[in-house]
DNA sequence: AACAAACTTAGAATTATTCTAAATAAGACT
DNA sequence: AGTCTTATTTAGAATAATTCTAAGTTTGTT
């Protein structure tokens, strides 16, 4: 899937080109890559850039709302283009991770006993299982 | 509160003194420490260990299901000694973490998604926000 | 008591991530 | 265009939670 520079602006954050290129590859291959992952793909591409830089990157992407974080128990963190709130599915059988979405106008509060008056102010939700072929 | 050693046995799992004490110290203080809080209480306890010997122990008894482990972001793992299904919630004004319950007859599939057919092995439930007081 | 297996231990090793300080690039303003 | 200021990138060092290693200790069993 291609993506064009438009799609890649994030309000607030300059895209240099290193950001820019990060996003793409996050935005261009949706399957969850770590860091360092990132970095090797990367390295193998015309825009290569430092481990560092594409940590800054993510950072910076995160911190702006345009990519989320995904921690699986102590696994290095990987890292999503899909900016709508929804859950993880950790696929045991092949180690893929799957976005999860919340269902139509399902609310948090039906499924969690919340004190009242609680402000949530993030979310995750991690499954981790097989899926019958 | 304090805890009898028959409440401290683990089916399947032999008490050593050290599990016992690990064990113990999870239940008698309900609030979620991480690895090296719980080294740095049993040195101050009666029951000295090596740092080793907390995370071997936590372990075990992780793996036979007698406490949940809790990650957060990229913070040390927490340990729980709660082990019927539940949630968490991290309050960023207090620091602290809560277990949160899930509602009376309440189905996950009836706030995600979910593929038919997915087997769940593991379900983690993370909010972040706070309580007004 | 003797044996084998399981457990504990101190310290070394690993590894994802962050930090540091220097080099580079980018935007703003004449 | 040229200078100034600030943000970004970078290589490599530093950090810190966790795991590993190999030796010593305990335990349960014959």
């Amino acid at each position: 899937m291609k993506v064009t520079d438009q799609q890649l602006q994030v309000p607030g954050l300059r895209m240099t080109m290193q950001r820019k290129e990060v996003y793409r590859a996050l935005m261009e291959n949706q399957d969850h890559p770590s860091a360092s992952e990132l970095f090797e793909f990367m390295q193998n591409s015309v825009h290569p850039m430092s481990l560092a830089t594409v940590y800054n990157c993510l950072e910076a992407l995160v911190e702006h709302g345009a990519v989320k974080q995904v921690n699986i128990d102590r696994e290095p963190t990987r890292y999503c283009q899909n900016s709508i709130p929804h859950g993880h599915f950790h696929d045991q059988t092949s180690g893929t991770i799957h976005d999860i979405n919340f269902k139509q106008g399902a609310q948090l509060s039906d499924l969690l006993d919340l004190p009242p008056g609680t402000q949530i102010s993030n979310l995750e939700i991690t499954l981790k299982g097989t899926i019958p072929s």
